[in-house]
DNA sequence: CTGTATCCGGTCTGATACTG
DNA sequence: CAGTATCAGACCGGATACAG
């Protein structure tokens, strides 16, 4: 079970699976921040079959700005997930790639997503039921 | 695959198993939004055994402000993964429950949970080392 | 006990412009 | 091509006060 505690020292923590952890190093935060993210998951999809481009992730995802594009693939990168590669071409080519912390990671959202498809009629059907019911 | 295109109108849409998606109807981020949410998860696991009072999850989650606590009960229970039941008592008690939803979205949330505290050396030591290199 | 209402600061995100 | 810099609006989450 997942309960929360206060420590000697009042400081507030959270013991998921005997282990406790404070708000700021919480490891499921770290991997939900990601699952969560807007564009991560389906940065990671898209790097499912192999190596891709930047500028190819942008076609394959023509909604996020080239900002949030850039932002999200450092922040992927950061924690492990994908590896980025340049190319010394001239104009430069770079290329990302799912490590094997990445492709493990891509291994457990698929899951979600299939579940999310599965399941979206009944989550609609309650927002739906539960909206009318506040009008 | 996960890919994105254009349809004739200009419109952009995702495409995710063979179904077309607007970002905003997109049930992939419908239960994202859930699975990312600061609270949602630990409120779910909060109430995987059973009927939980209002104040009791209060202490099991001593973190979390009344606001916040009311406000995701209520997305969640918007969304249909749990039933809220008011006992007409004085002063007046609310039960939260897991609905059928809820425990199948419990059931895949608990292996990201379990992937999270696996993994999360290699995430730290990904992270330290790219934090070093950018210094 | 179980909420609602209000305010407010920080973060996330997108648009735009500029660069090696 | 693949970024970086800057700015502004939306949104999230917390603190506080009040109420049925």
């Amino acid at each position: 079970m997942n309960q929360i505690t206060r420590t000697a020292a009042a400081e507030k923590v959270m013991v998921i699976g005997g282990v406790a952890y404070t708000m700021a190093n919480c490891p499921v935060r770290d991997v939900l921040d990601n699952i969560g993210g807007k564009w991560n998951t389906l940065i990671i999809q898209g790097l499912a079959d192999g190596p891709v481009r930047f500028s190819a992730l942008r076609r394959m995802i023509p909604d996020i700005s080239q900002r949030m594009l850039t932002q999200t693939l450092r922040d992927l990168q950061r924690d492990g997930y994908l590896k980025r590669t340049v190319f010394p071409t001239q104009p430069p080519s770079v290329e990302y790639e799912l490590t094997d912390l990445g492709q493990s990671f891509l291994a457990i959202v698929l899951p979600v997503v299939a579940w999310s498809t599965d399941n979206h009629e009944r989550i609609r059907a309650a927002r739906k039921v539960y909206d009318e019911g506040v009008l």
